[in-house]
DNA sequence: ACGGTCAGCTTAACTGTATAAGTAAAGATG
DNA sequence: CATCTTTACTTATACAGTTAAGCTGACCGT
C-alpha cells in the first residue's frame, strides 16, 4: 500500500457512476434485484482493468464479517509429511477462494504470539496439524469461537473436530506383516512415551504381538526422541543383546533410518540380521539401501477430510466435534 | 467470525467509556499528547481479557492502510531448501508482526488467481521464491507498486530487489576441488538448458573445466530434468562410453541421487569408478551411501537477506532496485 | 391518459477501528 | 484569583467497501 491505492471511488468518479454502482459490477451475482445494466457494468470493469484496480479484500470483510483466510498452524516443518498436507489444504482452501495464514512452531513471539495474532485477524477457520494443545491454549481458541480442525496427534479434544489416522491399527498390521514373514524377537523402539503418538504406535505394537502369539519382551523395547541423534546407538544395544530381536518396528522414518545406517556400520545386515520397518513414508525412506519399508499415513486425504470438516462449520454447521478417522497404509519395501 | 465477535463498543459499553478510550488503550504508545489514565486503561485491558476482545486487525488495516501481511509466492515445495528460506522468512516476519500468505505453485486458480488474490489482500510486500515471472505477471505486480522480493531463480527483473546465490562460482569451485582430487574426465548432468539456473551452473562447470585446464567434451555432458526419473540413465549412458568421464557434476541432488543408485545397481562403484556431486544439500544425500558431496544454497540467509530488503521498502525506502549476492559453500562428504 | 411495474441507478447507513478535534475539570502560573 | 496548561476523556469523521432503501424514467396494460 505504498502511496495511496486506487478505490472504487477512484473507478465511480472516472466512469461516472457511483461507488455503489461500482461495487455492484464487481459482485453482481444474478440476484433477485436488477442491480446493474450489462452495458454499465462492462464499462466499469473496462476501466477497472485499465486502471490496474481490485476490490479491497480488507475493506469487504470488515462489513461482510468473512476474512476468507484461514490459519494453519504446522510444527517446524521438516516432515514430509506435513508438507503433504499443507499442499492438500492449500489446494482445497485454493477452491473455495480462501487464503492461508501460516503459523510455524510457536513463531517468534511463542505460542501466545500466534494465538492472538489468530484472533486479531478474524480467520474464518484454523487448522492445527500436530499440535498437542495445552489447556491455556485451548481455551483461548474456543473463546474465539472459531471453527478448528485438529489433524493428527491421536488426541481429540472436547468440542473440536479432528482428523486422526488408525496409527495403532497400522503398527499392527505392520507387526503381522513381520510375522507373516517369518520374524518372532519383534522389538520397538518407540517416540518419546509422554506423547499419545508414541504411546498409540506402541500400544499398535504390543496388539500386533498378542495377535501373531509372538513374546513381548521388554528388554527388545527402548524409547527414542522422534528427532536425530539417538535412533542409532539404541538400535546397536537392541543389536549386541545376547537373544537380539531379528526384527524392529520403529516409530518413525527419521529413527529407522538412522538405526539402519548404524546397523551397516557396525557390519549388521539389514534385513538379514535385523530387519527395520519406520513409519511417515519420508522420501529419505526410498533412499537408503535396502529401501525402507513403512508405513504411510494419508496426509493428502488428511488434509481434504480436515477442509471438510472446516468448510461445513464456516457454512453453519452447528453440531457436535466429529472425528474423522483414516487409513494408514503399508508400504512394503526391502527393508523388512 | 461465528456469530458476531465482540468489538472495542462492547467493551466501551461494558466498561463506561467510549469506544475512543478503548482503542488508545490498545495503542498506547507513550505519545506526546497523554491519551488515557493508566487506570483507565487497566479497567479496560482487564474486562477486555475477561471478554476475550482483540482488537479486529482487518479494521485496523483499512484505517491504517497496512495490512502487516506479506505474501510468500513458493513453488511446489518440496525440495526442502524452500522449506528452509520459508522457515526464515517466518521467523523474521514474527520479529516485526508480520504474519505471511503462503502461495503455493499456481494454486488452484492459477497463477492469474494467486496475483488476484496478492493484489486484492493489499499485503505489505511479496516474496516469490524461485519463480521465473511472465512478463505478464511481472506487469500486474508492478501496477500493484508493492515492495517485491524475488529470492533464487539465478534472475533480475527490471526494478524488483532480489537475492541470488553465486551458483556459477559454487559450480566452478566443486569442479577445482574435483580436479584437487585427481579426477580429470568431469561430465555434467544439466537441468533445463531453457531454465537461467541450470544455465548459470553448466556455465559454472565450463568456468571450471578451464580453470582447472582440464577439457570440456560434449559427449560427458547430458540436459535432464531436474525432476525424478531420467537422471539415473543418463549417468548409465555417460558411465557406459567407450571413455567414460570419471566424475560427474550433476545440477541437483535429486538428480545426483539417482545417478548414485542407479549406478551402484549396475555395479558401478561411487566414487571409485565415477564420482558424483549435486548440488542443494536435501535429507537426502546424508542417507545415501556414500554420502553426497554437494553444493549448499544458503537458504536461510537468503530469507534474512529478503526480508532486509523487503522491510527497508516498507519502511519507506525508494531507491532502485539493488541485488544481494550470496555465497553457496561446499559441502565435501563421500561421494567425491 | 394514467397509475403500476420494474430496470437501473443513487443515496445513505452500516462494518470496526484510528485519530483529529473538541471539551470539561484539575493543576500550574503569575 | 483569573488565566493558561495539561490531562483525560468524548465526539465526530475517515477508511473502502456492502447492501438496504429510495428515486427516476421508460414501458406496460387498460
Amino acid at each position: 500500500m505504498s502511496k495511496r491505492a486506487t478505490t472504487a471511488k477512484d473507478i465511480a468518479a472516472r466512469v461516472g457512476v457511483s461507488q455503489a454502482s461500482v461495487s455492484y459490477a464487481f459482485s453482481s451475482k444474478s440476484d433477485k434485484r436488477s442491480l446493474i445494466s450489462a452495458e454499465t457494468r462492462a464499462r466499469i470493469l473496462t476501466v477497472a482493468e485499465e486502471i490496474g484496480y481490485f476490490p479491497n479484500r480488507t475493506a469487504q470483510s470488515i462489513r461482510t464479517g468473512k476474512t476468507d483466510l484461514i490459519a494453519l498452524w504446522v510444527p517446524n516443518f521438516t516432515n514430509s509429511i506435513y508438507l503433504r498436507t499443507m499442499r492438500g489444504i492449500q489446494d482445497v482452501a485454493g477452491l473455495h477462494g480462501l487464503d492461508i495464514l501460516v503459523y510455524g512452531g510457536t513463531g517468534a513471539t511463542g505460542m501466545e504470539g500466534v494465538l492472538r495474532s489468530i484472533g486479531e485477524r478474524r480467520v474464518d477457520g484454523a487448522i492445527l496439524i500436530a499440535r498437542p494443545l495445552e489447556e491455556a491454549a485451548l481455551h483461548v481458541l474456543k473463546q474465539l469461537e472459531l471453527p478448528l480442525v485438529t489433524i493428527g496427534g491421536s488426541q481429540t479434544y472436547a468440542g473440536v473436530d479432528s482428523v486422526l489416522t488408525h496409527n495403532a491399527e497400522a503398527f499392527e498390521s505392520m507387526v503381522l506383516h513381520l510375522a507373516a514373514q517369518g520374524y518372532t524377537r519383534i522389538g520397538h523402539i518407540s517416540g518419546p512415551l509422554n506423547t499419545p503418538t508414541a504411546q498409540e504406535r506402541f500400544t499398535g505394537y504390543r496388539r500386533g504381538l498378542k495377535k501373531a502369539k509372538l513374546p513381548f519382551k521388554k528388554i527388545w523395547q527402548r524409547e527414542g526422541t522422534y528427532r536425530a541423534g539417538s535412533a542409532g546407538d539404541l538400535a546397536l544395544e537392541l543389536a549386541r543383546l545376547p537373544t537380539p530381536p531379528d526384527a524392529l518396528v520403529i516409530a518413525n522414518d527419521l529413527m529407522a533410518i538412522e538405526a539402519i545406517l548404524a546397523l551397516q556400520d557396525a557390519g549388521i545386515r539389514v534385513p538379514a540380521d535385523l530387519a527395520i520397518v519406520g513409519c511417515d513414508d519420508t522420501p529419505e525412506g526410498v533412499v537408503v539401501r535396502p529401501r525402507l519399508t513403512t508405513i504411510r499415513r494419508p496426509g493428502m486425504r488428511a488434509a481434504q477430510a480436515a477442509m471438510k470438516l472446516l468448510l461445513e462449520r464456516t457454512q453453519g454447521f452447528q453440531g457436535a466435534a466429529r472425528t474423522v478417522w483414516l487409513e494408514a497404509e503399508l508400504v512394503i519395501r526391502e527393508s523388512a
